[in-house]
DNA sequence: GAGACTATTCTTAGTGG
DNA sequence: ACCACTAAGAATAGTCT
């Protein structure tokens, strides 16, 4: 029933990811479409996914090659004007792995020693069990993380919007 | 007050459309950065857009770098496995623009010739007032639409999601 | 022209077939 | 693994400041 508050994590249940990522897909191409006819701009979307073998395309490859040459032919410097974020990636799965453990409410100096002990692999040292079992979770976090890492360096998407 | 329903046509008015751009560029790197967390993919955007001087990225330049390259790398056969539209642009812009004169209830026919009448530039011949006023109507939509042709020859918006 | 507000529409997580 | 459904949540058009 519903839909549970947006969580903001990565999902670690494969057919349950898979979905979202098919309904997430369908719901950005049709902001995407929209977006180009309420303001007339075009727009292009590239997607890769673990999924399928070939990238999709939106709204077809003609209109995909012409944007992206138009934006190979910028000149580097004026190629982007201010970076919204300078985190890559994997610092922000990191920081979500945070967020997700203070959501679980672990008191937060559990959390910290948790996370201190795991990343030092000292975590059987003398520690109380609930410093121990927040390391646990803390490495399971970690895991699921390191696998998608993998997974993202082979995969892809591509999306584009001109 | 509240929303009214997606109407699925251009904005006329340039404060307005300028505000829903925001607006709505706004959601979708929200949902864009909602897709990459959620389901572990890598994403980056380029937009255009006529208010600002150069593109704006996201999340940043060297994310873009990374995966344009990545898909110009690929044979070009396998760059798309299909696609979802054959329309171009500009003719889903017309299209829209058509809808847009059925929905302020012009009778169609009133419509039909007052379309024929601007594009063969014969108004001012013999129609009664309600065919020109309609003729009119459908002079400024066209200007409109033009209007937004040249902003869109020139101006752009690029969104990637890898 | 940029926020803040909110009524309303739209999106989607979870569920059952 | 897909479809349809539906209620909880999220996005946003219009309005006011």
């Amino acid at each position: 029933m519903g839909r549970r508050k947006v969580t903001h994590q990565l999902i670690s249940d494969n057919a349950t990811r898979r979905v979202t990522f098919r309904k997430r897909k369908h719901g950005l191409l049709k902001k995407l479409k929209e977006l180009t006819i309420l303001c007339g701009l075009r727009a292009c979307a590239i997607i890769y996914s673990d999924y399928e073998e070939g990238p999709e395309v939106w709204p077809n490859r003609k209109e995909v090659r012409v944007l992206l040459n138009r934006f190979r032919a910028l000149p580097v410097e004026k190629q982007t004007k201010f970076m919204m974020d300078q985190k890559d990636l994997m610092n922000r799965m990191i920081q979500d792995a945070k967020k997700r453990l203070e959501k679980e409410q672990m008191h937060s100096r559990a959390m910290e020693l948790g996370l201190i002990a795991s990343s030092n692999d000292i975590r059987d040292a003398d520690y109380s069990e609930d410093l121990v079992k927040a390391a646990d979770v803390v490495e399971k976090k970690i895991k699921v993380i390191r696998e998608r890492i993998k997974a993202v360096e082979s995969g892809a998407t591509i999306l584009m919007i001109e």
